[in-house]
DNA sequence: AATGAGGCCTGGTTGC
DNA sequence: TGCAACCAGGCCTCAT
């Protein structure tokens, strides 16, 4: 559920609460949770400590906060939310959250950050900074991952042609944060429905125009969700202060199942797609004669 | 090489 | 009523 529009909501708030603050104990209460820190929670926990938080950035649905050199080097907590991961702004005497998995201390004795998730699909892990291949420096694990559309430096155009290279669906296409990043099972349906193309169109049939038209219908819509806050179902997803976003409520085909389509009226179908679900209009949105299978 | 399927997780909901 | 099956789904690993 933590898509662009809901990291980037997070990312504000992390720069509003944490940036220049300088920390000095982090607890790993589940070690899942840093997994992808391959040196273990206690090499994790000792490196961060007495680090300053220089930056709090984004690509796509990842997060990072950036730490001064220390002894270490330049390098960057790295955070992915995953399903139902949150980082939390909490003061100290809040009691701590059910699935709280990792937290974090400051020098001020201010409120805490706290890395909450039950499903524990994300997670968080050190890594250095690295020279990204369109310029800039990036955590080694997010070096591959595609500029997002909010990205100042997104080309639209290379995007639209990364996506006809490939050889599948479209949504398949708009969910491979190789080819754009930031985009997930609601706004690519949300995406395809504003721009009236079917998830199952074969990309080398898709032309430019189209291309770029569902490109810019998800540029659009993500910023609308960021505008409400993002999108929340339920508490899973949630800014710094535990509030949700309201978005959900301007979704036009996602989980609308039998819904009217907002444009014409026809009910909203489901599909299965890749072991969960596709919403879209029947009418507005056609399923091609040869879809992709 | 590129594409696609499977596995990882937990809690809420559905169905028998 | 109680329990099992199912569903949510991003991303990594592995097979083809």
């Amino acid at each position: 559920m933590p898509e662009l529009p809901e990291v980037e909501v997070v990312r504000r708030g992390l720069a509003d609460h944490v940036l220049d603050r300088t920390i000095t104990e982090v607890s790993v209460a589940h070690p899942r949770a840093v997994r992808r820190h391959v040196a273990g929670a206690a090499d994790f926990a000792a490196r961060l400590a007495g680090r300053t938080v220089t930056g709090v950035r984004r690509r796509g649905k990842y997060l990072w906060l950036d730490l001064d050199g220390g002894s270490e080097g330049e390098d960057a907590v790295l955070a992915h939310l995953g399903m139902s991961g949150q980082m939390l702004v909490a003061d100290a005497g809040r009691p701590d959250e059910t699935h709280l998995r990792v937290r974090i201390r400051f020098a001020d004795d201010g409120p805490q950050l706290r890395f909450v998730d039950q499903r524990t699909f994300g997670g968080l892990s050190l890594h250095p900074l690295v020279p990204a291949a369109g310029g800039g420096v990036l955590p080694e694990p997010v070096a591959h991952i595609a500029r997002d559309p909010m990205d100042p430096a997104f080309d639209l155009d290379a995007a639209v042609a990364g996506i006809r290279r490939r050889r599948t669906g479209l949504k398949r296409a708009l969910l491979d944060q190789t080819v754009v990043s930031g985009i997930g099972n609601i706004y690519a349906d949300e995406a395809l429905w504003r721009s009236r193309l079917h998830g199952a169109r074969p990309t080398e049939r898709l032309t430019r125009a189209q291309g770029r038209a569902v490109l810019t219908a998800a540029t659009d819509v993500m910023g609308d969700a960021l505008r409400a806050g993002g999108t929340s179902f339920d508490a899973l997803y949630v800014n710094v202060n535990g509030a949700s976003g309201y978005f959900d409520r301007s979704l036009a085909v996602y989980g609308q199942v039998d819904r009217p389509c907002p444009r014409c009226g026809t009910p909203v179908r489901r599909e299965p797609f890749m072991n969960r679900s596709s919403y879209s209009c029947p009418r507005c949105q056609p399923r091609p004669r040869t879809p992709h299978p």
